[in-house]
DNA sequence: TGACATTAGTCACAATATGTGACTAATATG
DNA sequence: CATATTAGTCACATATTGTGACTAATGTCA
């Protein structure tokens, strides 16, 4: 038989980490919320609270257009958490990281404000956490999915392409390894504007373009670490 | 101020699916539940409802330990799925793949039964999709973590841990190729132990120890699809 | 018993992929 | 015009991976 759960029902709701880049490295958007009793005033990941027959993407569009505006941000689901308090008092937080381009980082009002990784102000254990879990994720889908695009303009020089690259990876890469790695991936397209930026030699400016190709099998990978 | 949400309060589910090897291809275990009103009886992935105080991985070892009864299965998040109807009616569904190893796929009573993933009842949407994710999640890990060593049994031998990887990444690969990435990996050690199978030499029996090693970093790898 | 089938395990070489420094090109600065 | 600076390319060394062929140790069966 299907029973009702026995306890007093749970609520969740969707957060949001929105992340773009700036002054080379990345940035989180958080929310300026006064809580109820202590009359005290902190930042938090802007959330929704779930509602009747809202799917959690929906939830998380909701957050998003309400914190960045913009309706066109990427964004995925990460996980579900539910360790420790959460400032909406929601028992478990669903979590979507949304990738907003560079130079497009407005922002919906004076409660909104967005903080260097290095720079964060105080929060709380849970969003810690979701916050530690969105950048890992980001990371971690670098090889299969194009982040690394949706964090940049329309149109972008290779150099700053492999910026971008290096702020996620964390570490510095070889020019041309990886200009060959992307021309053997067919991901970008040229389009015939240059930018000349400063002295130096002008940059052509490309765009994501991906060409249909089979995804490369090799054999095996062991990477785990111990 | 924070609010309170402002409809219904919505609840969810922790939703397992539990996956062991069996003729040579996954085998999931479904759970025999009779549907309130409509007297029918069908089957869907063993779950358990929200309750008051009890975090996310608490709430999917209940349902493990309730439905394939070993504690020791490893089980990581899959993510939360909200579309279409839940059989127990939960607005939202948390899933935990769990790992079964070969030969342990014994069951907690007649209302569970494994089933081949060629020869699945049928099954909600919801359902579906939190299935084939949770097999995509395994797949994905498969170079990260040690999936495959917890399909297994303590030990085996290395022509049983290549078919696992074989029927996990769903293509055939290179014995010396196989072992070479494997004594790179420095992932099992061999035990004094030998297995004679029918004809043929006998095989050397090994167990997953992983010896500590530094992450490989090669330049970045461009994997997409287009 | 001995030829043969069958599975385990290893090797060497070919084919690819990656790491790297040095090179040329095009601009701004003074 | 010399120099600094950034873009873009090349060639070669090194590392990794694909592959077939080899040896080893068993069971089967004439």
């Amino acid at each position: 038989m299907t029973r009702e759960p026995r306890g007093k029902r749970q609520h969740y709701t969707v957060d949001v980490v929105a992340l773009t880049p700036r002054d080379n490295q990345l940035a989180v958007l958080l929310e300026q919320r006064s809580e109820g009793r202590e009359k005290s005033v902190r930042w938090v990941l802007p959330w929704s609270a779930s509602r009747n027959g809202e799917g959690l993407d929906d939830l998380a569009q909701h957050a998003i257009r309400r914190s960045v505006g913009a309706a066109s941000v990427w964004n995925t689901q990460v996980g579900a958490f539910s360790e420790g308090p959460h400032p909406g008092g929601s028992d478990l937080s669903i979590v979507y990281v949304a990738l907003v381009p560079m130079g497009e980082a407005t922002v919906q009002g004076d409660e909104f404000q967005w903080f260097l990784l290095s720079e964060l102000p105080p929060l709380t254990e849970r969003q810690n956490q979701m916050l530690q879990e969105s950048v890992n994720a980001v990371r971690d889908r670098l090889d299969l999915y194009p982040v690394a695009f949706r964090l940049l303009p329309a149109t972008f020089t290779l150099s700053e392409l492999q910026h971008m690259y290096e702020l996620l990876l964390g570490r510095r890469l070889h020019k041309a390894s990886f200009r060959r790695a992307l021309t053997a991936a067919a991901l970008v397209e040229p389009t015939d504007e240059w930018r000349s930026e400063g002295r130096g030699r002008p940059a052509q400016l490309f765009r994501y373009g991906p060409r249909k190709r089979r995804r490369a099998r090799r054999g095996v990978r062991f990477d785990l670490l111990g």
